[in-house]
DNA sequence: TTACGAGTCCCAATTTGTGAGACTATGGCG
DNA sequence: CGCCATAGTCTCACAAATTGGGACTCGTAA
């Protein structure tokens, strides 16, 4: 009853259903995606005839979602920028993490957070109930600090030294009693950025624990974070490294509903 | 020698070369581009059964160019974020508008510059030039004030009351002796914001005017600007009136290969 | 000049896409 | 509580659209 089910994810060209043309169309897109291509490559790399690379490619060309330069070859075209930013524009970090989020949250039994940066604060935007008797005193669309909170800090991952020390100083002025110092926190910071999680110990509220990592876009930008929160009795070091992969695994995989790509590089 | 004689643009489905597919599938992502989409809507604004849609539609969502929302339809994927980021990184404006650029001076027979903001000052990076025995002391590479060029002033035409003033104030320290007041540019820069282009007239070199456009991306950012600039004995009003819409055509078309489709509305 | 590589075009064979409609699932309404 | 309406999914026979071999045209390099 599945859709055809030899889905062995080989290497791109997957058996799909009746639309053979789409599909070596964008196909054809998405090979010139890496760098302008020339027909002969092209044709080559997609295992099709010159013709019928050639009667694709025009027909992209003449739509607009590739540039044809003779003499150096097929490029992406402008109707991939529009449509980029039309797409940008449709989605909403929310709607897309959410069906994540349970997810998660079911793996682990524990509450989830979803947040954005917004101004100097974390945002809370969404937060799923874990299945542990724990009451987590967070709620959706309340703004908490940046640095002592995991969503926070997961937020704060591509920041410079400097942005980080200002943050952390403005922070202490609007809230003091923040019992990390900033050396340390810089330290750890440092060590987070390297990894890509962060972590809260019991920073933000007590005997509360979390694991939290960012959500990035097409731009690799981070543009949200999410964290699993759990009481310290069932956070102990061990279970929160565990929980690491799997907290990357779902950013990651909302990252790449907003196009990031791991192999995106300038 | 052009390319398909019969192009009347009449409304997205023009006749072409073989690819009916493809470009039926392109055209159900450009009708979910608008919002989005369920499928009874989309087969009927595209003349298509509902059969055939839901094949193409069911083919871009699993290579992930569309989502699909249960009950409330089709929007647009992460696959044209990712692309549309790369398209943004293989794009350079010196290269898409250098022909443009060419093709406005043959018709003008004025010289045509293309500048682009560079901190806070206009950076001109292009310079064809045109016919008449006219010098104009420009040079590719340099850096000009904002305020009194064409290519600056066509930068500004997003900025708000308060940066425009900062910036005429700045300059106004870097560069005294510009002859139009602070009141008097403010009220000319209001009126050019307005009309979405920019003169200068002999404000910047003495005796040389421009008519100049700004160049926008697919968000709507000003990315750049042309200009068109001849001796001012050649420049009467009435010429730089009939100008205007040259130059605005020539830069909107450049502004349309970055994705810039005037129909963008939030 | 010849040779070559890249891009363009043509046409018969047939693979592939098409559309009508049956079928399923889900939510709203009487 | 069950029935209708709506949205989405799937199948199949037919025919239309796509395919690819190869010929043709440029323009550049040798």
């Amino acid at each position: 009853m599945e859709n055809a089910g030899e889905g062995s994810a080989e290497e791109g060209t997957v058996r799909m259903a009746g639309a053979q043309t789409l599909v070596r169309g964008l196909e054809v897109l998405t090979a010139v995606a890496h760098g302008p291509r020339k027909l002969p490559d092209l044709s080559e790399a997609l295992g099709l005839t010159r013709s019928t690379t050639h009667r694709l490619a025009t027909n992209l060309v003449e739509l607009r979602f590739l540039n044809f330069t003779p003499r150096v070859g097929y490029s992406l075209g402008p109707k991939l920028l529009e449509l980029g930013h039309l797409a940008s524009r449709q989605m909403n970090l929310p709607r897309v993490a959410h069906d994540y989020l349970v997810q998660l949250s079911q793996q682990t039994g524990d509450t989830v957070h979803l947040g954005i940066r917004d101004a100097d604060r974390a945002l809370y935007l969404d937060k799923v109930q874990g299945s542990r008797r724990i009451e987590i005193s967070s709620r959706i669309g309340e703004r908490q600090p940046l640095r002592s909170t995991g969503i926070g800090k997961a937020l704060l991952l591509d920041d410079s030294e400097q942005s980080l020390r200002q943050i952390y100083e403005d922070e202490t002025r609007a809230f003091p009693g923040y019992r990390v110092g900033e050396a340390e926190w810089l330290e750890r910071m440092h060590q987070y950025q390297k990894s890509g999680y962060a972590f809260d110990l019991e920073e933000n509220e007590d005997r509360i624990r979390c694991v939290a990592a960012p959500i990035r876009d097409a731009g690799a930008n981070i543009i949200g974070s999410i964290s699993v929160s759990g009481a310290a009795q069932y956070m102990d070091d061990a279970r929160m490294k565990l929980l690491i992969d799997q907290v990357i695994g779902t950013a990651g995989a909302i990252s790449s509903e907003f196009g990031w790509a791991s192999n995106t590089r300038p």
